[in-house]
DNA sequence: TATTGTTATACTCTATAACTATA
DNA sequence: TATAGTTATAGAGTATAACAATA
């Protein structure tokens, strides 16, 4: 089709500058520069973002089994399983057997897993920090506020996201 | 979980349970989930997010080359060889050779290429809607402000992102 | 010699689907 | 029979680097 439906906003027509965009771009945006900056930081304490979410993960609520950590993580449970691996090699967290059900796993940070959190917490506030410079504290509360409202509302698990598609740190 | 073994808390004391996130955070995780809805629906298009972004791209600035666009979408420049073959073959933009510099593409939409971007405007503004559902008109507009004034701060480039990894829809 | 676009290739990542052990 | 974890494997996606044409 040559001859054109459609809009008229074209070869001649100004087109519409395709606008900078609203909320949900600016969303998308913004979510994937955060993203990689904090990749990048941890990656002074050899970790990816999702390494660094399962840690978080094991510390809000231990002993959950591979499944139930890898369906958050939104990856498939054959991919959790070198994941974990090696996290586990490191000694960040093990692997303890559950007494009831003897198939499932419960997952555990270690003591060395918890130190690590613990820097991990340090490197969060410095990207907090990073990414909210432009705000005051009373402008980045509101910002906290609605962007909670929103996430709230999308259904969105408090503290976990499944948007890490890439093991890699990037 | 049963025997709740070792302690819940961490060697000793409570470990802040890795609150639920601050402003980064949030941002990471809307971004991910705002960029997985509108996957989603220009999937109807045919179109995945990169995909979408070059045509915006074109609109906004025709005639550029491609390994400028390349370096905007952040992908290297033979990623973006199959990348604009695709668009290509679909009619939606061409390569016209420069008469300046003869070993650089102008690219353009075409006619359909247009029309398609039409079509994606109005798809933006459903899923603006769907995202934003949960805020008020005002609150929308206060949280655009504050979105901008931090993508600005941050350098971003307003209406591109790099941050599309894959080339699947997903 | 440097740069744009292209192709070739090797490598990584990923999902699917078998396989085991428990239930 | 169904489920958790694991392993194997084939396919897709990716970057690196060589190549041709132009500057």
């Amino acid at each position: 089709m040559t001859t054109n439906p459609g809009s008229a906003a074209g070869p001649q027509g100004a087109p519409r500058p395709a606008k900078h965009g609203g909320v949900a771009f600016l969303l998308a945006q913004l979510g994937a520069h955060a993203t990689e900056l904090f990749a990048q930081r941890i990656a002074a304490l050899d970790l990816t973002p999702p390494q660094a979410g399962l840690l978080r993960m094991l510390a809000a609520t231990p002993g959950r089994s591979q499944r139930e950590l890898a369906d958050d993580l939104g990856m498939p449970p054959s991919r959790f399983v070198p994941f974990a691996d090696g996290l586990e090699q490191r000694g960040l967290i093990e692997r303890r057997r559950n007494a009831e059900d003897r198939r499932l796993y419960a997952l555990h940070l270690t003591d060395q897993g918890f130190a690590l959190l613990g820097e991990l917490a340090g490197v969060a506030v410095a990207h907090e920090q990073q990414v909210c410079g432009a705000l005051s504290e009373q402008e980045r509360g509101q910002l906290l506020g609605l962007l909670r409202r929103v996430a709230e509302e999308q259904g969105l698990t408090p503290g976990v996201h499944t948007g890490f598609r890439s093991l890699r740190g990037k």
